[in-house]
DNA sequence: ACAAGTACCTTGCACGGCAAGGTACCATGT
DNA sequence: ACATGGTACCTTGCCGTGCAAGGTACTTGT
């Protein structure tokens, strides 16, 4: 029960989190999906809706690259729209995490 | 659409905030409503769904008390188990927490 | 030939916040 | 007397999004 707390906690950052490592970089889904899997535990099946999501909305563009491991790679760049996205969440996000500190208070 | 990033950070994190504001003192839905809603926006209807779930789980118990302005209140008291759920929270909370900041990095 | 790793993707499910609505009680204003 | 607005309770139906489980296909090692 209480263990989907760190599920719950994921929805909304994942995109915020996936831009923040976009912009250090292009990278393709899979790659991202391993550090994201390590970093917050994302399950692999969540990657690819998420990146179709913000291919939607024009955050990411992308482009294939042969890889020479598998099948070809489909790479994610950032766009502006993303990287300004990036910025506005990351701003939120600062928001919301001081909100929440501030109504822990002293429980922490 | 983006905004909808508001939305998605509250879950899972109302009832750790709920639990940290009854270790406070005993409280009645309506007016930890009102808190949440000035700290992070959560809308009303969203606490009385929670506090049920929050009981059947055990977190809390209930009592109620007139208060000469409206329908008597229904207050909240943190229970044992609720406590410690609070403290486990609270931890995953941190960790997801430096996760994050690890992942925004240079970002922020 | 076969397993294991890489890399892509889909389907059905569950969780939980939201908006909108509904009830009822009390005080104040007109 | 009646309406307004605040307090306080609650329900219903909706929607977004992460998850588990499953499926495809290519490449390399045994």
């Amino acid at each position: 029960m209480t263990e989907s707390l760190q599920i719950q906690l994921k929805k909304g950052v994942l995109e915020m989190c996936v831009l923040a490592l976009l912009s250090k970089g292009d990278n393709y889904a899979y790659d991202i999906a391993s550090r994201m899997a390590e970093a917050v535990g994302m399950g692999e099946g969540t990657i690819y809706p998420l990146m179709r999501r913000m291919q939607n909305e024009g955050l990411v563009s992308t482009y294939l690259q042969e890889s020479g491991s598998g099948p070809p790679r489909k790479y994610y760049k950032l766009t502006k729209s993303g990287a300004n996205a990036l910025k506005s969440q990351v701003s939120e996000w600062v928001v919301f995490e001081t909100a929440v500190r501030k109504i822990l208070g002293d429980a922490t």
